[in-house]
DNA sequence: TCGACTGAAAGTGTATACAATTTTAGCGTT
DNA sequence: AACGCTAAAATTGTATACACTTTCAGTCGA
């Protein structure tokens, strides 16, 4: 394992409030505020920070610190091109070996998806939103998928923040409805052709060409 | 970046080591050891093997130190599953948006493989087999996209010396040719139905029915 | 008022110290 | 000879120390 938990729980309160927005891009970790903050040395706050790095949810910069990371547009580009490339195919893998519990669980889940949009639970939303597609991975009983495209949709969380634009993500729960509905009708090719427009349309609802707003003064009058 | 290159070259100079098969699958990692070898503290050390962890290269189990993986068959079989998701659709969109110069990189690579198969060179050849599937992430200009492949390829590295019966791995630099004549003809449908196969036929040239020969006596003897 | 300089304060990068756990070696008993 | 027990050695996990870099506040000069 990561051999202590204890680094692992401040992997997972980082990862938690960057993915939840509690934390912003470009925001500043410093080593000994979170040290304080969960009552252990910088050792253990560095391991955890290294982590991020790797998962892409911070950057560091030598001798200036952690920032929480701030996705381009390119970068966003790339990974939603691999979310579809990754998804598409683990649809149609799903709905050859889908049984109808697992068809079950997937509708329980866009259940809980509408019962939080209705009650206007923006944070419990974007996570449910988030976890359909994690959840397929795991249904398929492939931890490994399921841990790269969860990474894929951290990322996807930050990337939402700094581009949101259209409140697109709205229809995302219907969409995940016609989804499934697709899968359980066995349709292959409707199934992923509906995964990847629903892919198009949340990244559709990015302002990716928006001139982002930099704390670079040099960069933002460019 | 990693903040310190320190770190990044250990983690490198590990991952080579591993991937390359210096190091075998269950090998202890003493971190004094490493330390002594590298000229540098336990500190920089412990900071590369974590993130050798989060590669699922070694794994590292409380107060007994860090080993180097010994995946599953079952955790094969899925990383095999993942890369087939990712490398068809990627094979897909390559024939669709590849450029003249783009494939005679690839034609260039083949002949590399070729020519590290007519010299007998293992090491290279297997280096070279894998740097084929990462190298046309690469020249899509998806860096997510690269650096997913190449951390599901260090692993088959792994995957591969645990499990390798036959070596049907000699064929594979055929196989991209193969592949790279569909894409050159802009044949999509057959472009990703060869690199399907081709990932299959990798796949069955290891023994994942076979029993592990494993440390664990119990296991072993059940 | 603005800008450049300077020294203190804060922060990062690496090494070392030390408690706690595991491994190893030795010894006696059966 | 095989087994179990015990003490020493080695190893890990976390905290702390310290050198070096960056940041910031205040001061001086234009």
């Amino acid at each position: 394992m990561d051999s202590s938990t204890a680094t692992r729980s401040i992997v997972d309160a980082l990862t938690k409030a960057i993915v939840e927005h509690r934390l912003h891009p470009g925001t500043k970790l410093a080593e000994q505020k979170l040290a304080d903050h969960f009552g252990v040395s910088r050792t253990l706050i560095r391991q955890a920070l290294f982590q991020l790095v790797q998962k892409r949810l911070i950057r560091m910069e030598p001798a200036r610190g952690a920032f929480v990371a701030t996705p381009s547009s390119e970068e966003a580009r790339q990974v939603f091109a691999v979310r579809r490339m990754v998804e598409v195919e683990m649809t149609r893998n799903f709905v050859r070996h889908a049984t109808a519990e697992q068809i079950q669980a997937l509708n329980d889940h866009v259940a809980e998806e509408k019962a939080a949009v209705i009650r206007g639970d923006v944070a419990g939303r974007t996570d449910l939103l988030g976890d359909f597609h994690v959840r397929m991975a795991e249904l398929m009983g492939n931890q490994v998928l399921a841990q790269i495209l969860g990474e894929l949709i951290s990322r996807c969380a930050l990337i939402t923040l700094m581009y949101q634009s259209t409140n697109a993500a709205e229809h995302s729960a219907e969409e995940h409805a016609e989804i499934l509905k697709a899968i359980a009708a066995k349709d292959e090719d409707l199934a992923v052709q509906l995964m990847n427009d629903h892919l198009r349309h949340v990244e559709e609802g990015l302002a990716l060409d928006r001139k982002v707003p930099s704390n670079d003064i040099a960069m933002a009058l460019a």
